[in-house]
DNA sequence: ATATATGCAAACGATTTGCAACTCC
DNA sequence: GGAGTTGCAAATCGTTTGCATATAT
């Protein structure tokens, strides 16, 4: 069953606001974007809406475990829409930013089992693998 | 075969300065440390070095192979000293800050296998696990 | 002697915040 | 009507940089 926008937020005690619909509807187009990337986005579709909203909602979303906030090695948050089922990690393409998901049960037993030896409780974690993608390897 | 510090930069091809041998020496007793940690222990060993230096040799150590940069899912880099011969991830409690380190092959050969499923050229990998450890769950 | 290193203060980029005006229910 | 939202500008935090001075080889 899909939710629209307004449900989701409404759903996870978000007020609804016309501002924070079109930061969510971001997410349908972009799977990995920055504030700015949103700002600019929304922009191109006549909707301006200031930095400090932006970071503002995007805090909100995040501590109602609507999206993630990422990093890839650099100096910005990136944020995701957060999936409850399954978790995935990140191959990050430095060259043109490509970004691709994946996802590996034996990975994530492996990690609950080193967590567990080191008598530890896994909360979250994030597995980033860097480098060139098919693409820009050609080039 | 262990290196002093100043034969070790000297290896390195950077110039030796007390500064930098006070600062590549903080790392035989901080596993991880950010520049403000660095700066803050000099000072109790009686050095002060600007923070602008700190930033700055720390860029150079990170150029020439000696330490990794590292980010632990908040705003500021963490630094530890680069082994050449392993490559380990980071356990790290998000109530206390420990950090443990860990070594996992299997690990790192499934990434291999991912990226290569994905026509990826790896040059790097951070795999990062938040969580609670053993003496802060008993609290 | 010359290239490099350093401190200081100012600049920077990402993010946050105070405050007054506004909007949703 | 009142709580929550927004924009603006200023503040903040980590990090970088320009420049004049000091130091290493």
């Amino acid at each position: 069953m899909i939710l629209d926008s307004s449900e989701l937020l409404r759903n996870r005690g978000i007020k609804v606001t016309p501002h924070k619909i079109a930061i969510l509807n971001i997410f349908k187009s972009h799977k990995h974007v920055d504030a700015y990337q949103i700002n600019n986005s929304l922009k191109m579709d006549g909707i301006d809406i200031s930095i400090a909203t932006i970071y503002r909602v995007l805090g909100s979303f995040e501590k109602a475990n609507i999206i993630d906030k990422l990093n890839f090695g650099n100096d910005q948050s990136i944020y995701e829409l957060k999936n409850v089922e399954d978790h995935h990690d990140h191959l990050i393409c430095t060259q043109c930013g490509l970004v691709i998901e994946f996802i590996n049960s034996q990975i994530e037993s492996l990690q609950l089992k080193i967590a567990d030896e080191n008598n530890f409780k896994v909360q979250s974690h994030t597995l980033n693998i860097y480098g060139t993608c098919a693409k820009c390897m050609n080039n």
